[in-house]
DNA sequence: TGATTGATTGACTAATCAATCAATAGAGGT
DNA sequence: ACCTCTATTGATTGATTAGTCAATCAATCA
């Protein structure tokens, strides 16, 4: 029951802060949507602060485990940054929901000692993932600098996507990255 | 005294909004730090939310400001590119905090239609300026789509440039988003 | 001087919400 | 039947906070 809760309530929470567009839901109200009391909420996490920050991992643990899926299937370095791109830009889905309570937790990283922590992470593999395939291809150095800048581009057209009301696929965004890293690939190889 | 309370007001504001990185600031703590009293931001500004909305219209006037000036001094298209970019990194200072506070409005603008409404705005410009700069350089459909991938780049590196605790200067940033441009019109034209 | 007006505040209200707790219910074991 | 542990909740509390209001203060004007 435990781990059936949590999730539940895990789950609640993540639809109630992409459906506000905001962190500020009260633990009743995710409560509800998981069709419990706000006590029990509180029985299982502890207090508001840890089932946000629960959500929060459940959300990068789920990128995270697409990610090494769509890795592990690349047969060469190339597709190993296409995999990582496609994976950037499939997370579950493209849906509006998601991407919006990413870019809110991106936002609570900046008061939360914690949440910063567990960005930091997701960004730091994201990047490692980026700099390995990458350094088959070009010299280590520039390795790390195209790395940096996919990181970034993938952070801004995901923002981007957050904020533009519209749903979209996301196709059109893949291929914008997909464009910027054989630009930079070509650029030193010639 | 009006003009002045407000605008001291709207400082204070944007200094703790930065300095706690979350729109959870009190109306008592903005007072506070502008040295007046709580009522008199209600007196001023009719409600938090227009304060904090007046916060915005106030930093995205500055950065335009800054564009306006950038762009009139450059000679040639390609110098336009770099005033906005300079611009876009330049914008009064380069610090955390405003970044902060640019980072925090975008977490707004998923909950608020008036926030959504003033950041749609920022964006079109900068878009519409970038689109008008590149197309004297290369064809028009190229134009729009490098300033898209362009703008998202600059959101990204500023995103990026948020999370990171340690201040850099902005000549790294610049010198990226610089590169992607020139990478791009190379590509075109050859 | 006396009146008017704007600036300013302290005190108050009403609402919200996280967190706590005591109590109930049920399952499983003895 | 009795105990025990877990699941679950309604009720409550304590803290926070936006917004209001009546009262004061200061300057300007008639």
């Amino acid at each position: 029951m435990s781990e059936l809760r949590k999730r539940a309530l895990i789950g609640a929470a993540l639809c109630e802060i992409a459906e506000r567009g905001s962190l500020d839901v009260t633990v009743a109200q995710i409560a509800g949507r998981a069709g419990v009391s706000a006590a029990l909420a509180h029985h299982y996490f502890g207090g508001k602060e840890d089932l946000i920050l629960a959500t929060m991992r459940h959300l990068l643990a789920e990128f995270s485990s697409v990610l090494v899926s769509g890795l592990r299937e690349a047969p060469d370095p190339r597709a190993r940054l296409t995999a990582i791109v496609r994976g950037s830009f499939g997370r579950e889905q493209f849906h509006h929901a998601t991407i919006s309570a990413w870019l809110t937790f991106y936002a609570k990283a900046l008061s939360s000692e914690v949440a910063a922590w567990l960005l930091e992470i997701y960004q730091r593999r994201l990047n490692s993932n980026l700099v390995h395939a990458l350094r088959a291809l070009v010299p280590g150095k520039d390795a790390v600098r195209i790395a940096e800048s996919t990181a970034a581009l993938i952070d801004g057209v995901y923002l981007r996507e957050a904020l533009k009301g519209v749903p979209s696929t996301p196709e059109s965004a893949i291929a914008v990255i997909e464009r910027h890293i054989d630009l930079e690939i070509r650029a030193v190889q010639a």
